[in-house]
DNA sequence: CTGAAAGCGCTTACAG
DNA sequence: CTGAAAGCGCTTACAG
């Protein structure tokens, strides 16, 4: 040893250090690292060998520096934080996104922002090399900047963006028009004949469609879509949507609702004025989320696999990450969930 | 100009394209960035006026390269997926969280793991310095990992830690034993006698403090403390538990229920078996969440700061990475919200 | 106040 | 298959 000084390793071991136990050169380690397949077997052996020996986990800092890849990715919820928190799709949707990247090498930095205009700080993040793809759930309409995001950036949507750029935007979904039809059809079959319906906000996308397929059910069937009250996703919305339609349209004989929550909210409104479900009123919601069985009545409901969404989208990002082509749109299924409330 | 090349600048802009703009070194440059006070102003505005002309952002990577520092902290939550995102009080808290981060330069990392044990990539990430400190929500006392943690990484706790090194974590918290007391006391003071309580997990030490309130109230009172069921801080939880309740005691006139989700379920289930509210069973909630107004009753409650504990979470990491000294534990005040349920 | 230079911990052609 | 060397984009003593 020519240097009579062997600084004592302080703080955490380096790929340098990892190199003088195992007697190879920091390239040799980085390849091991690596899983280069240019490493000799024995190499190979001593090499991890003093990796677990020191416990050596390379620094994510250096690495980015050199691959200008940070090994991050956002997810952007441009969305009140207590809708965000409070609908169960969510949480699905989250988990799902979570599960996926657990067997990635990518951690998921949590952008909360305003549903209409991002913070500058969010926006500098985005635009500023801090993640390698950003994943967007909930996504309105209004918003321009998100919109544009994806000219600088890998970008996934949670369901189908608005906007100029939308043929070009990747994005997971279901089939929400088919779903409104399917929801609207199981209404029509149990034979009702004054059907309404509750649905999300106007700017997206989900709202729009499901609420369309609800009227091409009515259209199908020569039944009167005229009873519509708009609400936000929220269960109080659902309870002023239902009593005000309720109120306007006292003939209703059944509610297809776009969204579990709402129709939890909507299941409220009716007991509050006395009416019976399914008896006075039929009730399908949107979601087969907790929600759905959370009353004393079952909800039956048009089920969406938000988990499994969650899990392709970030498995789109991934891939796009990754130098692949992966599907731009990928549509899964829904599927009519029949319980107690129609 | 020497060199006749003039790379063109692809990608991002770096320091030395700056300085090159500004016609100064990088160091100039870079202390511009940082604020150093050691910058002649003519000279500032000649490179602020670069920055803002390449729209500069600096390069994470390597500034925590030299810096030894990651700029992101990590939010671990130990918590099934679905009871972090159906409580608004997680909702409330980590857009404190959020909020105050938002003034600082850190990004958050979400860190979604198993109640019990939290998966060695977690670990592995929390460990392996890709994070300057953490915020841990929701703990449990089964799980040694996260209670170790802060000997590795500067933690701060929502909710006192349970286990041996607690006399040395920092957290927030409110006092729930006292809150417990105050909400147990109004019914008390509504000249009820017969008061049970639903309590949360028995691994957590808001549950076993808010219950512990409960049993001093009544205790002052000269009143029986057999009352008891255990919830889970789910409003299924909150369901099962007080029809448990209903059946083995029905004499019962009271309810301390130790969360408004809980709460929320024990009104559904009071409902169901006939029992007005607050008639015949008066009911005190603990949270003052959204959940306290969302049913026909409004639910009396023992409202705690959720948001503004988040953003103390924030802070007293904040300041700890800061190399300042906050407060160990910061105790915010609870406050009994009188509505029609009691 | 300002610049030249070293160094943070990696990866990756380039030789051999 | 393996190593020496350059370089990723910054910050920070060290001189001046």
């Amino acid at each position: 040893m020519s240097d009579g000084t062997l600084a004592t390793p302080v703080g955490r071991p380096t790929l340098e250090e990892v190199a003088r136990v195992a007697g190879v050169s920091r390239a040799t380690v980085s390849r091991v690292i690596n899983g280069s397949p240019r490493v000799s077997p024995d190499v190979l052996v001593v090499v991890e060998k003093a990796i677990a020996e020191l416990d050596y986990v390379p620094n994510r800092a250096a690495r980015s520096l050199v691959a200008r890849a940070t090994m991050s990715i956002a997810l952007v919820v441009p969305e009140d934080t207590h809708r965000f928190f409070g609908d169960p799709y969510f949480a699905d949707v989250v988990q799902g996104i979570s599960d996926r990247l657990d067997d990635s090498d990518y951690v998921l930095n949590l952008q909360l922002t305003h549903p209409s205009s991002p913070s500058e700080k969010t926006k500098r993040y985005l635009l500023g090399g801090n993640v390698d793809g950003a994943i967007v759930v909930s996504h309105h309409s209004g918003d321009h900047f998100l919109t544009s995001l994806s000219r600088s950036l890998p970008v996934v949507f949670g369901g189908r963006p608005i906007g100029e750029a939308k043929d070009r935007d990747y994005y997971i979904d279901v089939d929400n028009r088919l779903g409104g039809v399917r929801g609207t059809q199981h209404l029509i079959d149990r034979g009702r004949t004054a059907i309404a319906t509750i649905t999300g906000p106007a700017d997206m996308p989900a709202s729009v469609d499901r609420e369309q397929g609800w009227r091409d059910a009515l259209a199908e069937a020569g039944l009167s879509d005229h009873r519509l009250a708009r609400g936000d996703f929220t269960e109080a919305g659902g309870i002023r949507a239902a009593l005000a339609l309720i109120d306007e349209h006292p003939d209703l004989d059944a509610l297809f609702v776009a969204s579990d929550l709402m129709a939890s909210g909507a299941l409220l409104a009716l007991d509050e004025r006395g009416l019976r479900v399914p008896d006075d009123v039929a009730i399908v919601g949107f979601d087969n989320s907790k929600y759905a069985t959370r009353g004393k009545v079952g909800l039956t409901t048009v089920a969406q696999p938000a988990q499994e969404m969650g899990v392709v989208m970030a498995d789109t990002l991934l891939r796009l990450l990754a130098g692949e082509s992966p599907p731009r749109v990928t549509t899964l299924d829904t599927e009519l969930v029949v319980r107690d409330s129609s």
